[in-house]
DNA sequence: ATCTCTTCGGAGAGCGCTCTCACGGGTGGT
DNA sequence: ACCACCCGTGAGAGCGCTCTCCGAAGAGAT
């Protein structure tokens, strides 16, 4: 019982034998050879290759404190997960990070709640070293029980904490949505445009409030009649279209805070007998590939770069880590927000 | 430097202080208890709680060689594998099962060949009890990587490998492609139609040839006329259909490989003005729900459970680990081939 | 009341690795 | 030629945990 089955695998101390040097000159060889004369490294080198040697994980974590792998924590129904480009893109940037540096991308679906007791203990249980976290609601816990249990996390997106001290230590990658949303607004007043709404997206997100204060900030004196609300949705951004022409038929533009939600009002807008952009020029936000140049007509957008924000993610944490790790007089890490363009199609 | 900045974690140590007792006594309650009286039990669970104590995996891990983690390898472009339901159904099998037993699920993406080194290290170097592999493609070296190094792994979908030694041992499951296919054309002879066609997909998968050899079974007399071959698209299944009318023009029933394809020679059909089934019947294999019930008209399929085969593939590789834990005399477990079934819609 | 059997709890040996420290032999300066 | 110094190597102490002994104590049998 003691004994594996299969024949063990090779220790440092076998290589160290077959080499006839000592354990700690094969683990010096095996990271990184500093310090270690040429001729003797070779040796090193050769036992290793016959013995077939691959370190044993667990006890370089014992002792270094260092796993090599990064989890990222999706607290999204997997149907969500897997059918959002959003998060394919975002994994793409993080995982292509984390593989430069070599540390192994984890990845932890949670769908209930009970999910979320076991993520919890298996971050805190020294698995990984750090995470990367995307929850999109207001009420997660699962950000401030990584605080609590030491581990280094990255959010994805604003948080929507209040802004507390522990809010202000949280860091976190977004873009720029307020100033993407002002880009959007102005660029409708550039083309003339003057009775301009908003299509926002469900007010419990972040980036939806930021993009609606960026409107808001080109046009503080809009009513309330020239903003509806949606939900990410292609029908929610229908819903919302109707909404906004009964009560002001004579709106000529619309922001609307995401490409599926404006594929949604084209589509009433189609159906309505408004041409694009000649009555009414339509805006979107994200400029997601597979909806904003399929639509007809191709729609004007709000670019953020997706894939560059899961890098970026990626890239803070191993930061953090190495600051950790590092001396003392730790300067810590910020947030970033990065940048958002103008994509301008043919819907305005 | 060797003392982390943060407060250090607790050890077994500290609860042992704590609660008055030995280590060994916290181990045993920690792990379940078994052999400690209960108010002496519940002191040290008290102090389990007041410290805030959570094993240290990698010290767990280091004696028992034991992880709680699971790899799963995707040898797919990332795009692919975000793309496809099939993925998202399977990984959600899995996701179920293994959380029931209380392992995680570390989710690999190998893209490139390189990463696919990066890969073999980690499996090998114990992060994980054992590996969970999709490699469609015949040439995919990361099993042969994996059963070198001794990691414990379950296929999806049957190998393609010559049937050597190796081969036999190699566990995998899969569905009954062979049977279902033979289902769907019997039915279509039930049905009467005489001149039946197959759609395959490409050859070089097993999942295709299985389908073909089915459709054989049945049909053993078909001319090759009868049988083209697609690429699990729509345009594959379209260009396919095109291919077969002008062959054949008088066919009377349809077999595609995939509700995919089956959706594509489906438009086909319509263009022509053959309508379906009265001039031809079609069916197809899978039953993805997003396809095969909003086809016009809603398919005829061959449904396999893809979540459950994902759930079976966690179960045989935990069933493999139990086994090879346990006691020496190891019954091998083996391959697992889950039933299809046909379900009948409109179209055939 | 004595002896044996059972159960509970403690002591201690590692798991495989990293890292500090001490030491030997070479080099350069004088 | 000597001393100071440094560089390359080995010895050894843990990292935090599990698990196998063993002894101590309580229960039951005679």
């Amino acid at each position: 019982m003691s004994v594996p089955p299969a024949a063990s695998r090779p220790t440092l101390e076998a290589v160290a034998a077959r080499a006839g040097v000592s354990r700690a000159t094969v683990s010096r060889v095996v990271n990184g050879g500093a310090g270690v004369r040429g001729p003797l490294a070779a040796r090193v080198r050769a036992a290793v290759e016959e013995l077939g040697y691959v370190p044993n994980q667990a006890a370089r974590t014992l002792v270094t404190r260092r796993n090599g792998a990064i989890a990222v924590v999706v607290a999204e129904p997997q149907s969500r997960f897997f059918s959002d480009p959003f998060f394919a893109q975002q994994v793409r940037g993080i995982s292509r990070e984390l593989s430069a540096h070599d540390n192994q991308l984890v990845l932890l679906l949670t769908g209930g709640p009970a999910d979320r007791e076991r993520v919890g203990r298996f971050l805190t249980s020294g698995h990984v070293d750090g995470a990367l976290i995307f929850s999109l609601h207001a009420d997660d816990s699962l950000p401030v029980l990584a605080r609590k249990a030491g581990v280094p996390t990255v959010i994805g997106g604003r948080p929507t904490w209040p802004d507390t001290d522990a809010r202000r230590r949280t860091l976190y990658v977004d873009c720029d949505n307020r100033g993407g949303a002002r880009d959007a607004v102005r660029h409708l007043l550039g083309l003339g445009r003057r009775r301009i709404a908003h299509i926002a997206g469900p007010l419990d997100q972040p980036a939806s409030v930021d993009r609606l204060d960026g409107f808001r900030d080109v046009l503080p004196d809009t009513p309330a009649a020239l903003v509806a609300e949606g939900d990410f949705t292609p029908e929610g951004g229908a819903r919302a279209m109707e909404a906004l022409l009964e009560r002001v038929p004579d709106l000529d533009a619309v922001f609307a805070a995401s490409d599926v939600m404006a594929s949604g009002a084209l589509r009433v807008l189609r159906t309505r007998g408004r041409r694009v952009p000649d009555d009414i020029a339509v805006i979107g936000f994200d400029d997601m590939v597979s909806v904003a140049e399929w639509t007809d007509p191709p729609l004007t957008t709000i670019r953020q770069d997706i894939e560059e924000m899961g890098r970026l993610m990626a890239q803070l944490l191993l930061r953090t880590l190495e600051l950790q790790a590092g001396p003392d007089g730790t300067a810590a890490a910020s947030p970033i927000i990065t940048p958002t363009r103008l994509v301008v199609r043919a819907s305005a």
